[in-house]
DNA sequence: CTGTTAGCGCATTCAA
DNA sequence: TTGAATGCGCTAACAG
């Protein structure tokens, strides 16, 4: 009585053996049919397919993965899921993804590269064919095995910088610069900024950068500015722009980090009876369409989310080895002028 | 030359063995200390741990999930992410999984139950130690594979009806009755209806029926009902309430399946000069954030949609058996007055 | 076009 | 508290 295989612990589940013994070949011949892989005749195929049915066999990919040390899973690391640009990132890779067989594994870092860290090292232990993370940010640690691993590498929203393999994104620094210009170009002079304190959030901080770049080039400066705690919500915005006009009633234009900051800054001139745009110009970043959709559409800048994700995927899945150089994928972005600023 | 551990492909990934061999202990010893299982002396842990660290080892999840049967996924399959919506069931599913070990593989259905059993069969094939999928509604296929895996499984969303395991959620039934009582409360008596063609979208359609419901109860209906193509957006619900006021300009009030196209709808009432609230009623659902920044908060259901991942997650953690009787969650809802109604 | 052989790296089972 | 033997289910590398 040697019959071990498969006589305990899954209880039934049927095995390559036992679509092998019911089609009467070897098992290679059906994991070749499986993974499509090599020479087979259609007679061969159709036999293996039939049996393959007859027992609704599913492959075991953890056995996969181990026989070839390789696995159809990507590796997706994200700073936040509370704002829409990154699952509409996530909607881009899986876009791409579908139907090709690769699975997401998601891990949320909340802005924190100590935690993207710890994720990224317990998401190896799964062999990635490919891994995704956001920035070009990381810790000694993670950065070492971003380049020493046997899978593919990209890093998103972000090109300024050093990538690993393949960034995917756009210049926020000069985002930021451009929104100073068409700002000034518009006849602002007056700055204020209504910010967040994620510190990590190396993106917000190229474009304050890049807009305070402009303003000094032009012989301005930012009068006013203030941070709410935390990533900023359309409340929040709402709440900060009352300060600080409170503290800077002489503003005639006000930048936020995102959208979602500049629409609570919109219902808060609404609220106040501020004539938006001519007394104060607001001006966000993202593009979210709801913003699109106000009865103002708000002045912003059209970040690609989704390119950007279904752009990374597709470049990843490109090839099964690391590239020999590095690629930076500019996906840009648009200024949307709006009837804000 | 027997050398052929790890001789070739992984190209010196430290395995067990390698790990053993440096704290001269075995390689189950070490394993055991990995896993934090079975009785450890301190001073082998302590030795086994300084040879982990300092040779990087990472265990191969996929020979531990081939050894042992079981893995640490959870298989996650979402209806879609461009609504934040399902972005914040997943937040809280992962807020629930942090620090346990437990990865997340994710899987957009697109509203489509044939996407979903093609999903959830190829992802079978890693042993998931659990599956949260949306809604009660499966292919019979599907059912059949939830029914008969070695893995638990929670259902989220909705809770009209009768579950694998476990369901998590509001009965989105109650939520459209409820609706239409407290705007019949309020004095409202010429309904309208401005919703989309998701035809798979069960939880939209049953909140319609309870809405239609609590109207005919009252010996009133629907005075005017259309539909966009698609998902809806904010933009096509501005759109929608156009045509549908249009067609039926007498309606005092207009219920919109999810508070992005009630949102579409306030825009176009202040575009077009309409007094919300005395002329003309808004109601959304979800109680979005950004629906309640507004000068006007949209009267609307807040939907918890964060409290139904995390309570999922939770209680799916809890054992690691099937649950011997099924379960269900009511996370329940909150009528959120507003302005708007 | 198909098959044989020999592991992949780990966890289970039993023994000590 | 620790270890030895064995196999999980599949695929790479050859051979035929």
């Amino acid at each position: 009585m040697t019959r071990k295989r498969n006589a305990n612990r899954n209880a039934g589940a049927p095995t390559l053996a036992d679509v092998a013994r019911l089609a009467g070949m070897s098992e290679i011949t059906v994991s070749r049919v499986v993974r499509n892989q090599g020479p087979i005749a259609d007679a061969t195929r159709t036999r293996v397919l039939a049996a393959i049915s007859q027992l609704g066999y599913i492959p075991n990919r953890a056995a996969g993965s181990l026989a070839s040390a390789a696995s159809t899973l990507m590796t997706v690391l994200l700073p936040s899921l509370s704002n829409i640009v990154f699952p509409d990132v996530l909607r881009g890779i899986h876009t791409a993804i579908t139907e090709t067989g690769f699975q997401s594994v998601i891990g949320v870092t909340d802005y924190d590269p100590l935690i993207e860290e710890r994720i990224l090292l317990s998401f190896l232990a799964w062999q990635p064919a490919a891994v995704i993370l956001a920035g070009l940010h990381h810790t000694p640690t993670a950065r070492k095995h971003l380049e020493q691993g046997r899978f593919r590498v990209a890093e998103l929203m972000d090109i300024d910088g050093d990538p690993v393999d393949i960034a995917v994104g756009m210049s926020h620094r000069q985002a930021g610069y451009e929104t100073g210009r068409h700002l000034i170009e518009r006849g602002y002079r007056r700055f204020g900024y209504a910010g967040h304190m994620l510190i990590s959030d190396d993106r917000a901080k190229a474009r304050y950068q890049g807009l305070c770049e402009a303003l000094r080039e032009a012989g301005l400066s930012l009068v006013g500015e203030m941070r709410v705690p935390g990533g900023g919500s359309t409340i929040a915005g709402r709440e900060l722009l009352e300060k600080l006009l409170a503290a800077h009633p002489d503003l005639d234009v006000v930048i936020f980090p995102n959208d979602d900051m500049a629409m609570g800054g919109i219902f808060y001139c609404i609220h106040a009876g501020i004539v938006i745009k001519e007394r104060l110009g607001i001006f966000g970043f993202n593009g979210l369409d709801i913003g699109q959709a106000m009865p103002l559409p708000l002045s912003t800048i059209l970040s690609k989310r989704f390119l950007i994700g279904k752009t990374a995927a597709e470049k990843l899945l490109e090839s099964r080895e690391r590239p020999p150089e590095k690629t930076i994928i500019n996906t840009g972005f648009d200024i949307i002028e709006g009837a804000t600023a």
